[in-house]
DNA sequence: GCATGATCATGC
DNA sequence: GCATGATCATGC
């Protein structure tokens, strides 16, 4: 039987496309396998080989790795992946002295078959219908960005820091959780700190990309940078470069450099888009939208201090209570997203460009601070608990967490006005109200003003 | 003066 | 119409 792990290339593309059009039920899903059970069957009912655990590739001759994996339709009629692509699993104790290409990860996942499957809410695992193949290779650029991640994933292994790995620490290729349950601890070979058991893994915001080019005929996305520039530069340091020579100016001298009139708060983005020289917004860009990375303009006052704490999108009041903090929103924003912080300085009642700063939240603050912050929330929020006092205007004091409760993270409104409202799981215990001005978690200024140094 | 609540502006 | 980024207004 495992022979057909010797299947030529053409030979599996061959096998492959039948089944293109076709539900799980036809290859005889019966809803008893578990969550990877899909790429189990698709491994033993249409590859006809049993399942394994080999460090190399599924099929060995051809070197090619199989995955079957599923994206979904939006509202608006776009698609997007459902879930990132899990790889195999990191070995902390053997991975760290290997390079790239004599790595875990390189060994198995050189060339990707991956099947497709449309996942629709509601409908039976066994009806969901395999509707596109890509054999995967790796594009230039995205390669060179990937093999970045492999060295940062590695580096924090060496510094003895894998307790520290977070997706959003790379671009593309990430490292993720992976096991039972968040008990599956393994060791690291430069410190006795138990880490998490994490898998190599292509981001949910890269498949997504992959999706989109597969299933729709748009054109690609405008990248910033080439492989050649990333071939000598990291991915920072091939930004920081572009900007270097923007670094010191004014906001005036940039707008009259770069032709821009508008007086839109969007501008320091546009800004930066002109010095890399793009023309769609930076947010647009193929690295920001492939590697989830959100720009942030952070203005400094002259005393050193920032005027405001930074905002996230509202939450939804009845979500939050039906949901535990580990698959919370929250924790999921910012365990995979990466921010680019725009820094403009004032000096002498001028804003100045002073630099850059790529940061992803600590996971040390996340499941600490901010995880408190959100608890908190939470029971304020199941216990009806949300509103302290109304002064004479109607103005509603809250007993959410305020900028002093641990100087990470708090809870405001975020809104357009008060009458913008979420419905309540709860009716408010002063007011009765059953719904409530939309509020949403916010960084705190100070904390923010610590990460720019 | 700062924390907190409320609201504005823009773009998709 | 709403999400998002950003700022204003009130009152302790």
């Amino acid at each position: 039987m495992d022979k057909n792990r010797e299947l030529t290339k053409e030979e599996i593309l061959k096998k492959a496309d039948t089944a293109i059009g076709k539900n799980f039920e036809y290859y005889n899903y019966s809803g008893q396998h578990n969550k990877g059970g899909f790429g189990q069957i698709i491994e033993e009912e249409l590859f006809e080989y049993k399942a394994n655990s080999d460090s190399g590739p599924d099929f060995s001759n051809a070197n090619i790795e199989l995955k079957v994996t599923p994206y979904k339709e939006n509202k608006n009629g776009t698609f997007s992946s459902k879930e990132r692509l899990v790889l195999n699993i990191i070995n902390y104790m053997k991975e760290h002295n290997k390079d790239f290409y004599t790595s875990s990860f390189w060994n198995k996942n050189q060339h990707l078959l991956i099947l497709f499957y449309k996942y629709v809410s509601g409908l039976k695992k066994k009806d969901f219908v395999i509707t596109h193949k890509l054999l995967y290779d790796y594009p230039e650029e995205d390669f060179e960005i990937i093999k970045q991640d492999w060295h940062i994933i590695i580096n924090k292994i060496r510094a003895g820091l894998a307790h520290e790995i977070s997706e959003a620490d790379t671009l593309y290729l990430a490292a993720c959780t992976k096991g039972v349950n968040s008990r599956s601890m393994r060791k690291q070979p430069f410190s006795s700190i138990l880490a998490k058991q994490r898998a190599y893994s292509f981001k949910q915001s890269y498949m997504t990309q992959l999706v989109r080019q597969l299933l729709s005929s748009k054109q690609e996305l405008e990248p910033i940078l080439t492989s050649e520039e990333l071939r000598t530069n990291t991915f920072e340091e091939a930004i920081n470069s572009k900007l270097t020579p923007y670094f010191g100016k004014s906001e005036a001298e940039l707008c009259s450099i770069f032709n821009l009139e508008t007086k839109a708060k969007s501008k320091y983005a546009l800004l930066i888009s002109r010095m890399l020289k793009i023309n769609n917004n930076l947010s647009h860009s193929k690295e920001f939208i492939m590697a989830n990375i959100t720009p942030k303009t952070i203005r400094v006052e002259e005393n050193g201090k920032i005027k405001e704490h930074m905002s996230f999108p509202a939450f939804n009041y009845k979500k939050i209570v039906s949901t535990s903090w580990i698959k919370s929103n929250l924790r999921n924003l910012f365990e995979t997203t990466k921010f680019m912080f725009i820094v403009f300085q004032k000096k002498d009642g001028e804003y100045y460009f002073e630099k850059i700063k790529f940061w992803n939240m600590p996971l040390s603050v996340l499941d600490n601070q901010v995880k408190e912050t959100w608890l908190r929330t939470k029971e304020i929020i199941s216990s009806g608990d949300i509103v302290k006092s109304v002064s004479a205007k109607g103005i509603r004091r809250t007993n959410f967490p305020g900028s002093r409760y641990n100087h990470v993270c708090h809870v405001r409104p975020h809104a357009i006005n008060s009458s913008d409202t979420y419905k309540l799981p709860v009716a408010d215990k002063k007011t009765n109200a059953n719904e409530y001005t939309k509020h949403c978690f916010w960084l705190d200024k100070d904390y923010i003003l610590e990460i720019i140094g």
